[in-house]
DNA sequence: TGCATATATGCTCATATAAGTATTTATACA
DNA sequence: TGTATAAATACTTATATGAGCATATATGCA
C-alpha cells in the first residue's frame, strides 16, 4: 500500500537507515553503531522498513542483515530515483556516509563471517 | 524538506485530495462534498499540502482555491510520476473521480463565477 | 448595516507513533 | 552446558496526529 510507503519514509531515522543501506547491507547491530541508535530502535525501524516492502533481510548465524529490495526498487522504480536524489541532500547524509565507509573494513559486533 | 513531503503524503485522505486535483483546481467546499468530509478537516488537509509544497493556493472573493503546484512538479518530477501512477491505483480512486466529473458542472457552494 | 456563505483555527479527545528499558529467543563457542 | 552476542518484542511513557465541534474572520449581497 502506497500510504504504508510513505509512512515508512516520513521518519527522519528511516531516511538515514537507507543512507546506509544505499551504499551497503548491514546487520542491525552495524546500522545502530553508524547511526547511534539504541538496539530496539534500529531493529524496529527496520521492521517498518521491512514490512512495507523497501527491505528485506535474511539471516545468517546470530546476524540478521538488510537490505534494499530489488524487487521494491523495480516495482517502484520512479520513487526510487527520487529517493536517491534527496537522501543525498540530507543534512545527515555526509556523517552517516562517512561511518558507513569508516565501518566497512572494521568489526563493530564479533562479526568475523561478514558477507562483505 | 523530504520528510515533510512523505509525511503529508501518507495519509488517505490527502491521497484523495490529490486525486480530485490532479483533475482540476477547486475550493475547500467542492473538495469537502466531493470526498463527503467536514469542512475544517478538508481545510487542515489541505493545509498541510499547502505548507510542504504540493499545493498552491488563491483566493477569490469568499472561496479558497487549491491547486497542484507547478513548481513542485518540477522540483520533484520523480516523485510526481510515482504519485499520478500510484493514486489511480487507489481503492477509493474511481469513485472520488466520478465526484470530481459530477461536480464539474453543477455548483456546489454558491459559487457562480467559478473560473473553470 | 445585517445576514449568509466560505474558510481558518482554537480547543478537546482518541488514537498512533517513537523511544527507553527490560525481557525473551536464538545462535555460537569455550 | 553455560555464557556471550545479536535481534526481536513486550511494556511503558511522551509526543504527534487526526477528527469533531465551536468560534473567529472575511467577503458578498440584500
Amino acid at each position: 500500500m502506497v500510504v504504508d510507503i510513505f509512512k515508512a519514509l516520513s521518519e527522519e531515522s528511516r531516511l538515514r537507515i537507507l543512507t546506509l543501506l544505499m551504499e551497503r547491507e548491514m546487520c542491525v547491530c552495524e546500522i545502530e553503531v553508524c547511526l547511534d541508535m539504541t538496539q530496539s530502535n534500529a531493529s524496529r525501524h527496520l521492521t517498518v522498513l521491512k514490512n512495507c516492502g523497501i527491505l528485506n533481510c535474511y539471516k545468517k548465524a546470530q546476524w540478521a542483515y538488510y537490505r534494499i529490495s530489488e524487487s521494491f526498487i523495480v516495482e517502484h522504480k520512479d520513487l526510487w530515483q527520487y529517493l536517491q536524489h534527496q537522501i543525498v541532500e540530507l543534512p545527515t547524509y555526509q556523517a552517516d556516509h562517512k561511518q558507513c565507509e569508516k565501518y566497512k573494513t572494521i568489526n563493530v559486533c564479533q562479526n568475523t563471517n561478514k558477507p562483505h
